[in-house]
DNA sequence: GGAATTTGATAACGCGCGTTACTTGGAACG
DNA sequence: CGTTCCAAGTAACGCGCGTTATCAAATTCC
């Protein structure tokens, strides 16, 4: 037998599926009627009658709207994009879920798609334009851009084509609006907390010091500091790889450097990775959390934070809250409607465990 | 000014967009020529010269196909549908970036839509349902759905209008096709390494004994026991609470129930949290790992167990891979082709860390 | 009681594209 | 030279639905 005539069964036999000009047929009414009480149209006049006879045929006949020949015939496809590199590295998976969860509030569908902005000159270089572009012959109504850490970044040209907002990045050479955690905020809060509990030496676990999350922290901790008549000692701060490791090598540092007396009571580490390290040094020396030193931490790793004994007492990076402020701001921006601010700082809560 | 005389700007001003029709103009061809090149069909002929011109002019207009508009003629929709919690419990995200990546290899769109299985007679009762209905609104031609943790699930009903392939979890009254981890290679590679590094008195921190996940496990390990010629100890085999304060507990149990010569040298912790508090545990008696006690653990959390110290050992469940194969499962299936078998065992690897 | 208005519904067009059937000019053939 | 055949391309229909104009009957108004 020829290729040709056996075509693949499973696809020949899949049923059409039930069109509204079924329903109308059913109903006995035109195509028309069918459309108007299904987007219930408040000029529409059908009467009451009719119009329950169009939903029961609707019920009947189980059918269901093709979205795609609505947006064809509307114009309009309630779909945004979202470009990130998350789906890559899934730290900050949040941003997805508080993207979705508001998504589906809105009753709009997010398509995903991969980006590689971290490895721009990697072997994936221009699988990010590609997304975007894919994106785009979606008839996406806007795109988000998001980051796994907060940095600039250089958006793809096409991205101008449509509405398009940035979380937890922002837009290094345009005005792209965006969304990004108050890193300073945040660091004034952590450290508020520790002055709050009677600490005055505070140690500072640094991260890498040109990125944006530890400015801003720093630049946080150095006013928490000042309200309390205090100077950021430069010698209490100490820099590390963003590892357990790292931490735990800056940690053994700082603890070594001083007399007991002259040591440092607490520690703020400034991300949570760290502060694991850091958890080693201190029961090493035979000292106790938060007994001999407190240790405070910053983002909020649920798998890091809530598990090591005793649980952290961090600052939270808002991821939930980012993903669905930027669509909230998307919105918007579809919609026509002005934005509050080209930069939202999103606020950092101080999640309370045990270690302060 | 009344409202309707001021119609939205941003929206009235939205260009239409190029279609295939401006293409055409352009080249000075039909419609139907430019439809022939841009989806290469075998035998159609069109002139090289034609279709050079042809492409030119999508170049020439930044030509952009409109996907939807394609979908409602070929009546093919490129797009998958993804039902999963893991929206909204992010433990099990790999499962997305497997799919993802795979579904963009095959150049389709996952539509990831969320589910609430886990609470289905919470307050979100029938977000599944309705996610589901969307989705087919969508005319995805096919559906995944994806558990955060190996478990029998029921799916709704609708889902059976187009084919879906389960992942991580298995059809608890059904026939649909699964991808589950191979719990039972797992636990058996596990047990097989302590053995090869000269364990013989193995501890064993199970979790919660009805779920799969600890009876595959648990199953692997006896039989790697059996082949050395040993049995499994019930002594030696204490349940607690999947987290690290579990671990802890259970671990400080087993530990010191028998004298020092009789204790167990080593511990399979099924799971990478009740091993982080093993950990503590261990080290609060003085113990060093893997020296006095070898720790291996399962399910490898990359926060958790690549940021211990020593770092942990464990069994990896190949979060990615079963998302990957559901995608080609779907592909298959949505292809009219035979799958390989009801049920998919995927490979659990061991990961070599420090920890034995 | 005829004109104007309202109510209830429909015919018909277009969204952007895939696809089938058909047309045309020229080359090959007998 | 008439016929056949083929390369090259096009007209036209339909996918499922939103939307605008239009229409007939029922109601209101003067």
């Amino acid at each position: 037998m020829a290729k040709s005539t056996t075509p693949n069964k499973a696809a020949a036999v899949r049923q059409r599926g039930v069109t509204m000009n079924d329903v109308a047929k059913h109903a006995g009414v035109s195509r028309t009627a069918v459309s108007f009480v299904l987007s219930n149209r408040e000029n529409a006049s059908i009467s009451e009658e009719t119009r329950t006879r169009i939903n029961d045929a609707v019920q009947a006949l189980g059918y269901r709207p093709n979205a795609g020949a609505r947006a064809l015939a509307s114009q309009r496809s309630d779909w945004y994009g979202l470009v990130t590199e998350i789906v890559t590295a899934p730290f900050a998976v949040d941003i997805i879920k508080g993207a979705q969860d508001q998504a589906w509030l809105d009753r709009r569908f997010l398509l995903i798609a991969p980006s590689d902005q971290a490895d721009a000159v990697g072997p994936n270089k221009g699988l990010e334009d590609a997304a975007i572009e894919k994106l785009l012959e979606q008839r996406v109504e806007g795109l988000l851009y998001a980051a796994t850490f907060h940095r600039g970044v250089h958006v793809p040209q096409s991205a101008n084509e449509v509405p398009t907002v940035l979380i937890n990045c922002f837009d290094a050479d345009g005005k792209l609006p965006s969304i990004v955690p108050d890193e300073r905020a945040g660091g004034r809060v952590a450290v508020e907390r520790l002055l709050q509990a009677g600490h005055t030496r505070i140690g500072i676990i640094n991260l890498d010091p040109v990125i944006p999350a530890a400015v801003g922290r720093l630049e946080g901790a150095r006013e928490a500091l000042a309200v309390a008549g205090l100077e950021l000692d430069p010698e209490l701060v100490v820099s590390g790889y963003a590892t357990a490791d790292g931490g735990y090598e800056a940690a053994c540092r700082i603890l070594d450097r001083y007399p007991q007396q002259d040591r440092p009571t607490a520690l703020f580490c400034l991300n949570d990775r760290m502060a694991m390290g850091a958890y080693d040094a201190i029961k090493e020396r035979g000292l106790t959390i938060p007994g001999d030193i407190a240790v405070i931490g910053f983002d909020n790793q649920e798998l890091i934070a809530a598990y090591l004994r005793p649980k952290l007492t961090t600052v939270a990076l808002p991821f939930q809250k980012m993903g669905a402020l930027g669509v909230q701001t998307l919105a918007a921006l579809t919609a026509g409607q002005p934005i509050i601010a080209d930069q939202q700082l999103v606020d950092c809560p101080l999640l309370e465990r045990s270690s302060v």
